[in-house]
RNA sequence: GGCCCCGUAGCUCAGCUGGAUAGAGCAGCGGACUUCUAAUCCGCAGGUCGCAGGUUCGAAUCCUGCCGGGGUCACCA
């Protein structure tokens, strides 16, 4: 139970009561009244705006109604306190027993913990990743993938019925031009050709093994000389090599997602859609509604076009629907846009049911949300939601030294040897310790340093204490059990240092955090969160360690006392368990 | 030139959808190790929240205009 819920429900009683008694007008909107912790500490434990956002409307002063609201809380056993500060605030102080009754929670809900129904268990679709199978994903890509798939375990979290969807751009010039390439690799494996790559052609390594493989296996199945291939015709054979080159492509892009340990429900086909009728559908209906026409867009300005010329094309009316200018569907050879076979894609997103749409993407697409907001208003009748993430940059450092990647130096980082150098975890942890659309340093050697200065060892090494705790405790006390289920009795009212119950009160803010960062689609607050509990944890340890050793986890001669410590750090394990279990990352229990 | 993002302590960043006296870490200075792992903790110092207006009980947060940095700009995806 979100405590913060708890008493938001208690002042709505409140509210009733005294639009009951005459106090406050009936049928308020509650909307804009909050309960929260306050920011300074010692404001007390909870604070709420409510008087401050009804006096307007009540026509009261904001203290007088404050004071109203506060006198009501008094009645209540475990409010000890029911101030009324500043421009009105009701700041609550709550009795010890309140708090320690949230490690019961915890013990009982285990890493469920936080989970809500906040999403009733809507259709929520998350598209991340969709990196153009054309080659190894690279850091960049990462980024989206950890956001897209962080965000979409905080929604199923809160009860949202998530989809993880891959969009696969296999359609397009690049994935023909990856089917050239690779009849060149395959070719070459056949040593039938020397020379230089074309560079119109991905030169990147990963496509050796692939034709190596071809040739091994079909060396009969495919021209090897220059009259088959005149003979079987230069279309068939791009396709032939299209497919086998894209489902290549697509296994070592689920690979490397696989070894962050990352799986998709979905992956949606550009072709097959496009081949279903699709765009078909979607020009058709844009047509009916008198969304297209053809014409001819300006130059762009302020940035030189060498190769710009006047060009009719057929356009969707974007500008309609708050996009800038309206935008092709067209290209000039006549197939579509990549604009318009994702209006397509997002139509068919609304009709598979889902209301609720996110994307995750690469900054250098910022130019194109506007346009797919446009098309998604246009589309669903306003019914549609979109939200677009963009992920700013990853700076890969060594060393506080920018690492200099370029793909013709071949010195150019894969996603999957930083996974391989710094490990899943780290590089799951790493990618939400800021915000999305903030610019973000990984360090391949600060990330792995045992550190405060390290987020992922922090974090890590708060939760192996709380472990290390528990099996020095089974040496202790070896015929105890200490499980959840067990500690569940403990007499939590022991637990009564301010230390202890500063740390109390931050675990209990977790569900408050989870449907916050869910809400906002922002995961990164998990990370930041995670942080903070873990310092009053290490705080803890040490005021018990160093000032006094009274509060130390463990006391041979008291058993209760521990028990009720083993409750806390118990729960504390479990709260930081779920919280990684959001980001993907594995919660360890010893470090080495 | 248009659009999007960013601008908070010397550095790297939080700031809970508008709350009270703006917070962490690093770096700096001063402390705590016969330990439930000092791989940690405690204290001090550090600010015109880019600038100027506006909205209201109340602005780092929302709006407008500037300044600075980055991204992006038909027929690529």
């Amino acid at each position: 139970m979100d405590p913060f819920q708890l008493l938001k429900s208690r002042l709505t009683g409140i509210l009733d009561d005294l639009a009951e008694a005459g106090t406050l007008p009936q049928g308020l909107d509650y909307g804009r009244v909050n309960v929260e912790p306050p920011r300074e500490a010692e404001h007390g434990d909870v604070a709420t705006n409510a008087a401050m956002v009804l006096a307007k409307p009540a026509e009261m002063k904001p203290r007088d109604l404050a004071e109203a609201i506060a006198g009501k809380f008094t009645g209540f056993d475990d409010v000890t306190e029911a101030e009324v500060a500043g421009p009105g605030f009701i700041n609550l102080r709550l009795a010890p027993a309140f708090w320690q009754a949230r490690i019961g929670d915890i013990l009982a809900a285990g890493t469920a913990y936080g989970d809500s129904q906040l999403g009733a268990g809507r259709k929520v679709n998350v598209e991340y990743v969709s990196a153009n199978p054309t080659g190894p994903l690279h850091v960049g890509h990462g980024r989206g993938a950890v956001v897209g798939d962080a965000l979409a375990a905080l929604l199923a979290k809160v009860g949202f019925a998530v989809t993880r969807e891959y969009y696969v751009n296999d359609a397009g010039a690049q994935v023909e031009a990856l089917a050239r390439s690779l009849h060149f690799r395959y070719w070459e494996a056949l040593g039938l050709q020397v020379g230089e790559m074309p560079e119109d052609m991905y030169p990147g390594e990963y496509l050796i093994p692939v034709a190596e493989k071809l040739a091994e296996k079909d060396r009969s199945n495919w021209p090897a000389t220059p009259e088959k291939k005149r003979v079987l015709g230069e279309s068939f054979l791009l396709e032939q090599f299209r497919e086998i080159a894209v489902d290549a492509m697509m296994e070592m892009i689920r690979d490397d997602l696989a070894a962050l340990g990352i799986v998709f429900d979905r992956f949606s086909s550009e072709r097959a859609l496009v081949e279903a009728g699709g765009v078909d559908k979607v020009l058709a209906d844009l047509e009916d509604r008198d969304l297209v026409y053809t014409g001819t867009l300006d130059p762009p300005k302020g940035k030189e076009s060498d190769d710009w010329e006047p060009r009719p094309q057929l356009l969707f009316r974007a500008s309609d629907f708050g996009d800038d200018v309206d935008r092709p569907l067209k290209k000039s050879d006549g197939s579509w846009t990549y604009f318009a076979t994702d209006m397509a894609y997002h139509f068919d997103k609304h009709t598979r049911g889902y209301r609720d749409m996110i994307d995750v993407w690469g900054a250098d697409h910022g130019g194109y949300v506007k346009r797919m907001h446009a098309a998604v208003k246009a589309l669903t009748a306003g019914g549609g939601n979109l939200d677009v993430k963009l992920c700013q940059m990853v700076n890969l450092m060594d060393g506080g030294e920018p690492v200099k990647m370029s793909k013709r130096a071949g010195t150019f980082v894969t996603l999957r040897e930083v996974i391989d150098e710094v490990g899943k975890d780290v590089v799951r942890f790493i990618m939400l310790t800021r915000k999305n659309d903030a610019g973000l340093d990984f360090d391949l050697k600060k990330v792995l340093e045992q550190s405060r200065d390290n987020p992922v060892f922090y974090v890590q090494y708060s939760h192996a204490r709380c472990h290390s705790v528990l099996r020095h405790a089974a040496e202790m006390f070896p015929d105890e059990d200490f499980s959840p289920a067990a500690l569940t009795g403990a007499n939590l009212g022991l637990l009564a240092d301010e230390a202890e119950l500063d740390l109390i009160k931050s675990m209990a803010e977790w569900p408050r955090v989870v449907e916050g960062a869910a809400e906002a689609h922002e995961p990164h607050r998990i990370a930041y969160y995670l942080l903070d509990v873990s310092g009053l944890f290490h705080a803890l340890w040490t005021k018990g360690t160093r000032e006094d050793a009274s509060l130390r986890f463990l006391n041979e001669q008291d058993l209760g006392l521990t028990r009720a410590r083993l409750a806390l750090v118990r729960g504390l394990a479990l709260v930081i368990a779920s919280g990684l279990e959001v980001m993907g990352v594995t919660p360890v229990e010893e470090m080495r």
